[in-house]
DNA sequence: AACTAATCGAGACGGTACGTCCGGTCTTGCA
DNA sequence: TGCAAGACCGGACGTACCGTCTCGATTAGTT
């Protein structure tokens, strides 16, 4: 067990918790990262600050999780082709960054996790763990089919997809439409010939 | 014009401007973006705090400034392959955002450009601009030495080569050692067939 | 009455009464009366805090009982002299007031007297009413001994009294040293002559 | 000098000291010494906290010297009798402490003094001095009209006329009408004899 | 012996104030 | 007018404390 001594006292109150993610996801949407207050989420969430600063660090780890908390991955199904396969990936990536509270928050909360070696281990052994075991996953599946024939570096194929979308979204600004098809068309064409991108 | 009324007074002292960029440099890659401030700028640079603010409007400016001083994107040379071009074209990408003060501001800075219009507009104008001027020059060449048939949509590879960088850098921490050349190969192998990713 | 429905339940345990009246007297010598917390006394005490707030409606109730828990004014004993009887109940309240708890809490204590009539209430029905009808026996003890013709106001020399050792000890910061003694004879020689403070 | 080094940048705005003293007050008499906070205070004065911690250290200087700052002891006037000088300062003492926002601020503000060797020392060389100088004026005074013999102490003077004001005022809470006379009556019979009390 | 109800230590809860820090503006005196 | 120094307002931060409430475990008196 983490913790050997029998926990004694009143129980954290789960309905404290929900409230205060709940709190933060609205206020994300509604006035952005920026312009988000420790005191505007204890104030909507009906909470007082210590609540918060006993299950939260700092501000920006209450951020974390109240963007990251309905987030979930899912294991990307076999569609039967590697291409299919990346686009449905391609597409839980998408809409993980493009809709609700993340994607208010996705800018800020980068930053935040570049200054915080607690967030970035955690955002590492989570996230990016989990997407690249999908990852490796597709592509061993494409392998077996035979497909392609060595497994290409996962990190790399990992930096492009992810990459490919954020960049898309936050850096560029050009939007998302058909953005999955066409990359994983692209990166399907890179691991086994352009031909496979004619069959669009 | 807001120069045609003559100038009058004293002379802005550029010696204050080099001193703003290398105090905020400084302190960008001491202490990072999170940790900087205003004040410490001015006491690094030996300036007024008026000094900072008759120059940039707000302190994301002054340290978007800062950052991107010395960042020059060079016109991809002609290497005479689409492959070599590509290469070049992110080579130049990395060292822009991998090195120096840039790195330490990047994720920081991102988060800025989102939350104040002006700001998003004049990286989108300078930057971005060109960086995609030069890509779709390479894509043309490469099409003019019949590498390519069509030319893709520009903006996926800006997209692609940018956010990969970006990725590898800034969102997985997996290192950008030898990134330039596989992710040309995976591009130039999507674009024109995985023979041209053999030849490495 | 309050106690007229029965009692069920298990009752207070009065080793509970005993440690927090000692907790609170050592954290008042500790740390003095500003830096108190109730916290701090229940931990001391090994008592949680509804312990405290079942026995004691605020913080100053709880230190108003602590510190005044052992101090039992003496009635005056009837030394055969009015400035004898001075002598004996000057010390009284010096004692009262400079050793132990009490000494460090009164201060803090009347600043919270001055803001809860039920407080002022209570140290005006206690303290101030019993000592008042010391005084008043001492002067009518006076007056019967012929030491005195009309008893003085005995507000007035309740002030008297009670106010000098009290600026002695908190507003003046002289000490206490010899003061009943001087004061005694100060007064009696106000209340019969000059005379009377030449025997000393 | 107490600083060699030349002053320099912006000076103190004299209307911040000024809203902060006359906001502290207003507040003293509004809501009292306890409901005192420093953010009413710089809200009421138009005023930002840091302006009111760069000058005072602690919510307690800053009421200390708000509560001080228009009580001016005046030199007591030579009436021609030693009960007439000490009428003259009784009442200069509780005109002193019984009006305006010092009287509200006394307990709390007595509380802090003995909690804060700094406010001690200035509260003893201020007011505790110039009173005691005072006392000392006007008991050679009496000595010099041939009214007393030797000169009493003058500490044990002064903690009987200022604890006598202070205890009716803020102890037993009998009100001081008639205080000044029937106090300095009382004094002056001590030392002089009890017929100087008579001729009231 | 089982039930009931108040007590216990521990500690989470809402609220409020504290003192600190920082961003962007303004003022002073010198050059 | 520019400049260094630094005071100014506003407002968020994270901490601390008060008095209340909840938890699970005693500890009595009542059936």
């Amino acid at each position: 067990m983490t913790s050997a001594g029998q926990a004694r006292g009143r129980k954290r109150d789960s309905r404290v918790d929900q409230a205060l993610i709940a709190a933060t996801q609205e206020l994300l949407l509604e006035v952005g990262y920026a312009k988000l207050t420790v005191d505007a989420i204890a104030a909507r969430a009906g909470v007082g600050k210590a609540a918060i600063y006993r299950r939260y660090a700092t501000k920006q780890e209450m951020t974390f999780a109240a963007a990251i908390h309905d987030l979930t991955l899912e294991p990307p199904p076999d569609t039967g082709s590697l291409r299919g396969d990346l686009v449905a990936l391609i597409e839980d990536i998408v809409s993980s960054l493009a809709n609700g509270p993340a994607a208010a928050a996705v800018p800020g909360l980068l930053a935040d996790i570049h200054g915080d070696p607690a967030l970035t281990a955690r955002f590492l052994n989570t996230f990016v763990a989990l997407e690249r075991t999908y990852i490796v996953g597709v592509l061993k599946r494409a392998q077996g089919r035979g497909e392609i024939g060595d497994v290409p570096d996962p990190d790399l194929v990992h930096a492009l997809l992810l990459g490919t979308v954020f960049a898309s979204l936050f850096l560029l600004g050009v939007g998302s439409d058909g953005l999955a098809q066409r990359l994983a068309a692209l990166v399907a064409a890179a691991l086994v010939g352009p031909h496979a991108a004619s069959d669009a």
